[in-house]
DNA sequence: CACTCTCGGTTCGTTGAACGAACTCACGGG
DNA sequence: CCCGTGAGTTCGTTCAACGAACCGAGAGTG
């Protein structure tokens, strides 16, 4: 396949590697989202207003991946959900690392969420580095809205992160 | 424009906004090789494999994102090349983050290619913190090739990475 | 029982991006 | 004068993203 998501003369770079799994359009997204603790097909869906398609496309890539795991959580109706799996939730720092570059450079002094350490309430550094306690795992950060927060989409997820949470608590009960 | 890299209803996050910049195919391996050294279209090109006009677009992506900065260095014949902004430096962390997931997670524990500070020559944990000295910054990093890398590629930029260097330093005299 | 709703998709026609081969243009060297 | 190099642009083809419509199973309502 000499198109698309493949980088075949790159074999030899781990970093090429790992963009042939993550580094599609959509694919960063999904995975954040995941963070934030949607699990349902029809939560991607509606927040990330993608293709039905490309998300039942990106959603098995990463379940082939071992990114996240597809389970059942009801028989009748038949109902699946996608969770984070290890390999997953170790691209914390990823995603934390890009986020930060990108609030230092991209954002402008704009602050539409805050991440912080859940445990001592102090923001994260480096995305996620507590300037008290060291570095965090995903499971101890709690994200809320920041100053620039807007509250304008009515999408379940859009709505249920108005409120802290801690990332990778599920946002349906 | 509905299509293409933008994210449009994500502007509330740092993480899309980033992505809008860094995200779209090709683009990570560009800045990686820019660490590398690589500062000519020509390199790119040859190292990538990439369409040239998609290189073209791309570049000049960068470089309207402040990520890179065209510069002439020679005037008879007119010849630029392109270098990392602050900015653009300020990536490293994200992509020593994002190779250190690989290494584990992906590469299954071959090593094509070794991250150590070049102070005390220890390799780099995390993708950017030496284990002895802390955080190091990219041009204190040197890479040279691992124990599984393959010495088969014969353009400028494989030759040249087939002994240790360090990052920034560029590729041509 | 019929009707409707939700969830988790698949199908399909259209648009736009990636591909790769060919072409351009300016300069420099022999 | 011809050839080579660097840095692109042009263009026809192929493939992926888009979005609207469709689908099937089960649950809830009247």
């Amino acid at each position: 396949m000499a198109l698309g998501k493949d980088y075949d003369n790159q074999r030899d770079c781990s970093l090429a590697r790992a963009l042939e799994l993550v580094g599609e359009r959509w694919t960063m997204l999904i995975v954040r989202d995941a963070f934030f603790g949607v699990r349902r097909y029809s939560d991607f869906l509606s927040h990330l207003e993608t293709p039905r398609a490309v998300l039942a496309d990106r959603l098995s890539n990463l379940v082939a991946a071992g990114i996240l795991a597809k389970r059942r959580y009801s028989d009748s109706p038949v109902r699946e959900e996608y969770v984070l799996t290890d390999a997953g939730r170790a691209l914390w720092p990823v995603l934390a690392a890009l986020g930060t570059w990108s609030a230092r450079y991209v954002m402008d002094g704009e602050v539409p969420r805050i991440y912080a350490h859940a445990e001592c309430g102090r923001r994260l550094t480096g995305g996620s580095v507590c300037p008290s306690c060291g570095p965090v795992g995903a499971d101890e950060v709690e994200i809320r809205p920041g100053p620039d927060a807007d509250f304008v989409r009515e999408d379940p997820v859009s709505v249920a992160l108005r409120e802290p949470k801690r990332l990778l608590v599920p946002i349906r009960g």
